[in-house]
DNA sequence: CCATGTTATATAACGTGTTATGAATTGATC
DNA sequence: GATCAATTCATAACACGTTATATAACATGG
């Protein structure tokens, strides 16, 4: 059956950087299912920003994900509740919650940089390596490269495994 | 404020997608918006696929589109209550459910094709031109590109206008 | 022909993004 | 110092994708 989000081109590709995103995402949360603590995909970045650029107000957090406060606001609560992360008001600004990494924040952050996220990072480059050309022909090959083999079996050996 | 998505290049590439999709939607939803309907650009390629490939049963429609069926199904339900699709059991399988176009979806389509798909697509095409090399360089060159100067800036006169 | 398995769609619940808006705090101006 | 604007976060409502599951219709084998 046509697919017809890619027979439609530059005209749907928000449409289809979305699904490829969405795909991607599913595929690496295979690998992240090993780790000890239940979370999705979707919620490492904000840990990751946290990792990288320490405790950071719910506003900076939002900017360094070019995310939506609200948003923001809710993946904080859900980590706050899952104790990954410790949300606490300002001293100097009352307005402002300083979101930092709890220990069992930065504990799954570290097994995941040692464990999962360079075997994320090593099967996503093997799906786009040698990609090259147009924007449009690069994304067909990742569509048909997902199709034909998972994130999850392009695992390489010795990559921190 | 350091984007964090993009400097973890391929760990976050789902994220990434999915960004920069949404906002290609948003901004194409501005042009949209000057239609005679009120429609979500999400909505666009459903009714591109029946007018592509015909009248289509539910699930083909989700295959057509790569999406899943409940997805399907929640759209189609949205359309005909806009009159802009129509959905009948088909005679030979009562399971089938059959949708296509209305005298109003065709109609929208057709203006659409004529006075808006070709800007959306000539700006997507004016946002991704020149771009080569590796995913990642023209991924940062689309999400800059659009900070500068999103789509509806970047109508071409004499296309479709 | 009935029982059983398969297929097509519907529904419910959830995840995560958005916009719009409200409430609390801060800052600035008269 | 009181008032008014601006900033920060929270909340509500919505959009649209997913998975899991129910229901109805079809198909097949005894």
């Amino acid at each position: 059956m046509e697919d017809v989000i890619r027979s439609l081109g530059y005209l749907c590709l928000g449409s289809r950087l979305k699904r490829i995103g969405e795909q991607l995402q599913a595929d690496a949360q295979q690998l992240l299912d090993g780790l000890e603590v239940p979370l999705q995909s979707s919620q490492y970045p904000l840990l990751a920003a946290l990792d990288r650029l320490g405790p950071l107000a719910v506003g900076e957090l939002a900017q360094s994900l070019r995310l939506t406060q609200p948003g923001v606001t809710r993946s904080v609560s859900l980590l706050v509740e899952l104790e990954l992360v410790e949300a606490v008001q300002s001293d100097d600004d009352q307005r402002r919650k300083m979101v930092s990494l709890t220990a069992k924040g930065h504990r799954l952050v570290d097994v995941a940089k040692r464990s999962v996220w360079p075997r994320i990072e090593s099967a996503v480059a093997d799906l786009c390596q040698d990609l090259s050309g147009p924007l449009l022909d690069q994304l067909a090959a990742i569509e048909d490269g997902l199709a034909a083999a998972p994130l999850d079996r392009r695992l390489k050996k010795g990559v921190a495994q």
